[in-house]
DNA sequence: ACTCATCTAGAGACGCCTCTCTAGAGATAT
DNA sequence: ATATCTCTAGAGAGGCGTCTCTAGATGAGT
């Protein structure tokens, strides 16, 4: 049976959330004092959790991105450029709904964080990019008929690209409303592209 | 008369170029002992030139922005649609001829800058971003016959926004030409947006 | 009561980075 | 030769941030 010990004063949770504050506040110089000062916790409660800066930070940055990618589950294939503009929109909606998850989506990318992935962090890296891919994946095959390295391309660029350079500057403000206008006509304009 | 004294082992420039190279391979994390080690040079020979590391890496931006804005005043008027299109299009050859500047360009925001800016940099970047501006409301004004804050956003993300976000995953790495139908298709379309 | 395990708590070692400071080298003018 | 100025050169002070380590608090099982 399980022995409780002491009670947590600190959840891993609570520890990640005042991790995304920081970087709200810091972005990548965060730091993890900063954190245990807003935790109002010793620095040695969240090592005691998170094996190291790094691995707390970018533990909280995976958070972040599965969050997002619990929106995309929610978008048919019927008019496929349709499909893929509605996803594309998906991404200033939830920047606007989650402001802090989407500021600390920003502070690392993918392909950089593999390329020494700390051993704590790998299991969770490994299949992260998972369901972003399959998305495209469906989409693309919806709009071309086939999967191609170009089609897939295009379809990213409308999906996922466009959306999130146009936002990117604004990020951290508040977006305004029209800019899902300029998402949508872009977005739209690229997966009409053939895919030659 | 000017007395000469030692001649200079280390130009302002080269500094610039090590600064650049080091913000290359590290982005903002880049220290002026990489600068100093690329250089061959003790760091007392930086900050002899530099006043801190800050002066140091943001005179390394403003060096790239300008050399950006070299490029911006070769576009006419004559179709406004298309002019924006082909002034989103400078972006990503600018990108391929100058890699290093581009990703220089990338590791600062103006708004960030100003917010606090030191004394030393305050005459370059007072004015930095007029040649954007003023590029920006000509497009607008033959886009669209006036000036609105409605149609200099627009204008923005068709001619500015737009290009660097698709490209700014890319940069560091090679940016390949497909990239640019896909920055005139997005950037098109948003140029056609009314004025609302 | 006592054992065992988990967690809190915080002092401080250690390393890296920025920046200062001083000695002196090289070039020119007198 | 001497004075004077600009720049190089590099040692090291000082600050900040990460991370370690140990002491002890807490509560469940026996």
């Amino acid at each position: 049976m399980a022995v409780m010990a002491t009670p947590v004063s600190y959840t891993r949770e609570q520890i990640l959330d005042a991790a995304m504050e920081a970087v709200h506040e810091h972005w990548r110089s965060a730091t993890v004092a900063q954190v245990s000062a807003k935790l109002g916790a010793p620095s040695g409660s969240i090592y005691h959790r998170f094996r190291s800066r790094d691995v707390l930070f970018v533990s909280a940055w995976v958070r972040s991105i599965k969050r997002f990618h619990r929106e995309l589950e929610q978008i048919g294939t019927a008019d496929p450029v349709e499909a893929i503009t509605k996803t594309a929109l998906l991404i200033p909606r939830f920047c606007r709904a989650h402001p802090l998850d989407a500021r600390m989506m920003t502070a690392y990318r993918y392909s950089d964080l593999m390329k020494d992935p700390h051993p704590d962090l790998l299991p969770e890296l490994t299949n992260l990019n998972d369901p972003v891919r399959e998305t495209i994946d469906r989409l693309t095959l919806a709009r071309y008929g086939r999967v191609t390295p170009q089609g897939l391309a295009i379809v990213a660029l409308a999906c996922r690209e466009t959306p999130i350079g146009l936002i990117r500057p604004m990020i951290g403000d508040e977006i305004p409303l029209w800019i899902d206008e300029a998402v949508r006509a872009a977005s739209t304009a690229i997966a009409q592209l053939p895919d030659a």
